[in-house]
DNA sequence: AGCATTTATTCACTTAGGTGAACGAGTTTA
DNA sequence: TAAACTCGTTCACCTAAGTGAATAAATGCT
């Protein structure tokens, strides 16, 4: 399983074995069944969670309702709010599937920073990939209508649609389960003629 | 005018008055007229863009039609995408009102950071809490209607549904200016009763 | 195997946003 | 100052999403 981390981790710097070594000490693997309840509404979590097989999901309670607003699957990472400000969390984190997971926590990336400082550099170009990546995903979230952010991920993440149940995707997308349902029908309608 | 800047500054870093001067002879500071076009579309522009007085705005041009993603006032910056992957722009900056910028180059950047170390603290913290910021938004984005974004607008920025124009508004919250005119009408039907 | 839960779809009806047009007030600008 | 734009609002009509209920298939549990 570790491979998966380490692919990642090369994209970004090169590791001797002494690092490698150091990483797998801290004993970050945990593997959970889906369903599970990474962290709840309210809690002061410091862990941070990246995906080495599955997916979770970060959903909001509002009004008792259920709202997706993020999917991370492999090679994908997530520090929750509450792990940088040590504020109660706004929202849910669970597994959508039965899923691997490295587990760390603030403390032992500065533990890890200061033993060996090109890690600084990867979090630093990881934080700026994302920001962009976040901004790019914004905007055409504001601009386009549901129909046509569904159509977008299907092409963008064909995985998601597939392996994600439809009423957590419709949540995503900012529609109901039902809506989903019916544009899916529409869209099928328009290619048939 | 550069008091603003130095105030922005102070709340992330301390400046001696050297690096002061040091800023402040790189001559950053610009003054463009309501109107003015920073950056357009599939220009490869390396401009960052910090606001001191006035307003800037952030569009796409999809299918002819302006869609507004973000305004930045006063002590707010951008990083156009294209700044940094040098490809060409997928969108326009322009200026809502006559407005008071500094303006700085990712090669400006480097040069500061290399003389004053601090720097580079103060970005890393901005992009981390830039990024925090914009990730509740798109959360609340995604999880509100239009009304609720518009209601959200009101609490949080004021100032922004006083000084922007509401079709410029209206792109924002991603509805049509009738829309805006409608939903505010409906609003105020709602409070009178 | 049998029951409960989860998930997806469909339907009829309601609500709200999109569209195109028209109008008036305010600003620019020639 | 007159013509041209910009901006906000309203209207009638269209389209798409929200809602609540019913159904059925798939999945999970005991």
């Amino acid at each position: 399983m570790q491979e998966i981390l380490f692919d990642f981790i090369s994209k970004y710097i090169s590791l001797t074995e002494e690092e490698k070594q150091a990483i797998l000490s801290l004993d970050l693997f945990r593997t959970t069944k889906k369903g599970t309840i990474l962290l709840k509404e309210g809690q002061k979590s410091k862990e941070e969670y990246f995906v080495l097989k599955g997916c979770i999901r970060k959903y909001y309670d509002i009004d008792g309702e259920e709202k997706t607003t993020a999917f991370y699957t492999e090679m994908e990472g997530v520090t929750p709010h509450c792990a940088k400000n040590n504020a109660p969390s706004e929202y849910y984190i669970s597994c959508v599937e039965d899923t691997i997971l490295s587990v760390s926590t603030a403390e032992m990336g500065v533990e890890v920073n200061s033993k060996f400082p090109k890690f600084e550099i990867m979090c630093r170009i990881l934080s700026e990939e994302l920001l962009a990546k976040q901004q790019i995903d914004f905007d055409e979230f504001k601009t386009s209508s549901p129909e046509q952010r569904y159509l977008n991920l299907l092409q963008k993440r064909p995985d998601l649609v597939q392996r994600v149940p439809q009423h957590l995707l419709a949540s995503f997308l900012g529609i109901k389960p039902q809506s989903l349902s019916r544009l899916r029908a529409r869209i099928l309608e328009k290619n048939k003629t």
